[in-house]
DNA sequence: GCATTGACAATGG
DNA sequence: CCCATTGCCAATG
């Protein structure tokens, strides 16, 4: 495949450290494609029948509302992994998102 | 190749 | 804080 915008985007998500979460914005920005923030969302409907395990449960939209839950196998699954994890979702939100929030900047750094 | 849709984001009211 | 609009780009029909 190497498709590349879409490994960039598995990469990040699973430099996504446990616990923590981030927005498609971020990763999107990461890339160099800011604007592209919709790719991102994209990418990660192919991360289910892509590569190996991709936590796309650690990947939220700006407000920390997790809009593709329903894309799930499950739907709760999301909430489920980001529960074992440690992060607190509330209707299908997720809570202290500010302070979760990671940023895939620091790790990229380039 | 055009039109529609989409795991979004940012801005304005 | 919630709703409406715009931009952006790729996938799909």
């Amino acid at each position: 495949m190497n498709t590349n915008f879409y490994e960039q985007v598995y990469e990040i998500v699973r430099l996504i450290p446990k616990g923590r979460v981030t927005s498609y914005g971020a990763i999107a920005k990461s890339l160099g494609a800011a604007k592209s923030s919709r790719m991102v969302g994209h990418a990660m409907s192919y991360a289910g029948t892509a590569h190996p395990v991709v936590p796309a449960h650690r990947v939220v939209n700006s407000s920390g509302l997790l809009t593709g839950k329903f894309h799930f196998s499950p739907p709760e699954l999301m909430e489920e992994l980001l529960a074992k994890e440690g992060v607190k979702v509330k209707d299908d939100k997720v809570l202290n998102f500010r302070q979760i929030f990671w940023n895939p900047m620091e790790e990229i750094t380039e």
